[in-house]
DNA sequence: CTGTTAGCGCCTTCAA
DNA sequence: TTGAAGGCGCTAACAG
């Protein structure tokens, strides 16, 4: 048979009060008294029940943790991995478990609250333009988003995309750079549009040509960064430095640039953004701009929580710095 | 205010157990009764509520998952994306939460069944030594794993690897070849040993050379696959054909070969292991042996279930068969 | 077939 | 500071 409170508050001789009072840290509990509880504890091998204290508590203690079908490529990202970590590290310290679903077709999210399994929502990867956020919103249910959307009112954590992008494309341009190209993913995602944006602020500031020669599209893969940068060196006047808005992609350029025979950086810069781990390992060795990706899980999850328990107001809205890692990669034009 | 199953019973004019028993469905409810309930249910917007349900069936509902730490590299392969549809898909048909942990240095996976927030775990990744699993089982905690280990009473889902190998080796040797290489993971997982042990089989019973020169180990990540047959193919007498025990390897492989100067597969054949998406892009398109991974998924999720309920005994043994496609990398020896 | 009753294990007033 | 009692919302006997 298993262990109740019971059985611990009579071995300890308190009532069931007393215990609950100790293993919830009440400070109006003797020292004595919660020793002797504490023993007690121990020694019967005693787990409170977290069913029910959810019960009693009307709390799920839980956090419902919406991925995108991993039928899209993204979730293979490194990206996802290092978000996650930072979601699993700050949730067990809230307290919270992590509920995993995956985001399905048709996925209604406003389910998951009706039956209080969860407290609220993280989700990850969301198209800008879903209108599943809305109705989260109209309900005021807690949740929380990595990454912007188009719905303004929407709860998100993001890295500051234009302003990294604007701080890499700003050492380009000081290094002596003249003709930048661009290559980064869709706009279906806010921080791709943000990047290009960043990119494009800079060379108006500074009367540089910008235009289709100079930008080409990919997903976030090591394959189209490839083929995208291929295309972009087939140009009659190619480009003497490219940022390209994420890692994979630029990873996937280098080998492009290397196979046409170009040096890097002497012949052309790169430049990535993301820090992946394996922007360090690459040869050479990949400048980037820094997202704080595990910092942004953390903060993810830290905030839900303070909005599942009423300590924050919606919206709430938190971007986090970026910073840019000079490496091998990017050089001055001569 | 939240409602309950007392609102619904008011509505509908019935007692609190009748409308118990049209939620749990049971037969014992008039036609004519369960749709007066079902419409009351309707009506109040009624749901019930998990943990209430949870407390009094003594029953979590929720399946723990545990991940090995992303970083290792292991997370971000198609293989674990794949695995994760299967999960989460049949979890939700047998209606079990799946719970995400992240399997940091000395975690303690028993510790998950004290307080009943999970009825059994399903592990991915396992280390081979791993001497946790030894205590979930002498526990009698039901568990399942993606993966054979050393432990010999585990339970787990796998793959047919040997055979799989052998199939796809005896392939190589039926199409004429007689110098056949083997590129592969670590033996840290059971595995990697097994693919190399059909492998060898075959070598050994057509009296076929094997050996050192012959054999590359790598990590399952395309780089890996890359260096790894470079280092083969500097050998002076190379292979005619490879198997290499994963796709990822392969693919990575196959730009070594291709940079070499050497054609797939007329100077080489390659043969991948697993069957990822990414297989049936490749130039030219990657032979591989299958692995029915969205089914293992699917499977280990139905059998821990089965053993939370205990229909069935431990232990739990579950080997998948493969099955050989045939497609562009593999050739005849001419 | 339906209703009544008694918990599941915990937390939380309210008294003492 | 501690204890007694009630209730969270549901299911599971047991009657009827």
């Amino acid at each position: 048979m298993r262990k109740t409170i019971e059985h611990v508050a009579q071995l300890a001789e308190v009532s069931k009060a007393t215990v609950s009072r100790v293993l919830n840290n009440s400070p109006k509990v003797t020292e004595q008294t919660r020793e002797k509880v504490m023993k007690a504890i121990k020694e019967s091998g005693y787990y409170p029940s977290a069913m029910a204290r959810r019960l009693t508590t009307n709390k799920a203690e839980t956090i419902g943790l919406i991925i995108p079908s991993p039928q899209d490529k993204t979730f293979g990202n490194p990206f996802y991995t290092e978000i996650l970590r930072g979601f699993t590290h700050q949730a067990k310290i809230e307290g919270y478990d992590l509920l995993l679903f995956i985001n399905e077709h048709q996925f209604n999210y406003s389910q998951l609250f009706h039956d209080r399994r969860v407290d609220g929502l993280l989700l990850v990867g969301v198209n800008r333009n879903d209108k599943g956020i809305i109705q989260l919103s109209k309900n005021n249910f807690p949740y929380m988003l990595t990454g912007k959307i188009d719905y303004k009112e929407a709860n998100y954590v993001d890295a500051e995309n234009r302003k990294g992008a604007y701080q890499a494309v700003s050492y380009l341009v000081n290094l002596g750079h003249k003709r930048i190209g661009y290559l980064g993913g869709s706009f279906d995602f806010v921080f791709n549009q943000e990047r290009f944006e960043g990119y494009l602020q800079v060379l108006k500031e500074h009367n540089l040509e910008y235009g289709k020669e100079l930008t080409m599209e990919s997903i976030n893969t090591e394959e189209s960064g490839y083929e995208a940068m291929r295309k972009l060196l087939e140009s009659s006047s190619i480009p003497t430095a490219v940022f390209v808005a994420n890692d994979l992609d630029a990873i996937g350029s280098m080998k492009a640039v290397k196979e046409k025979g170009l040096r890097i950086p002497e012949d052309i810069s790169l430049i990535g953004f993301d820090d992946i781990q394996l922007a360090s390992y690459t040869e050479p060795t990949l400048t980037t701009v820094r997202q704080p990706i595990y910092e942004m899980g953390t903060t993810a999850i830290s905030l839900l929580v303070q909005l599942i328990e009423g300590k924050k107001e919606v919206p709430l809205k938190v971007e986090l710095p970026t910073q840019l890692i000079i490496r091998g990669s990017s050089g001055g034009k001569i």
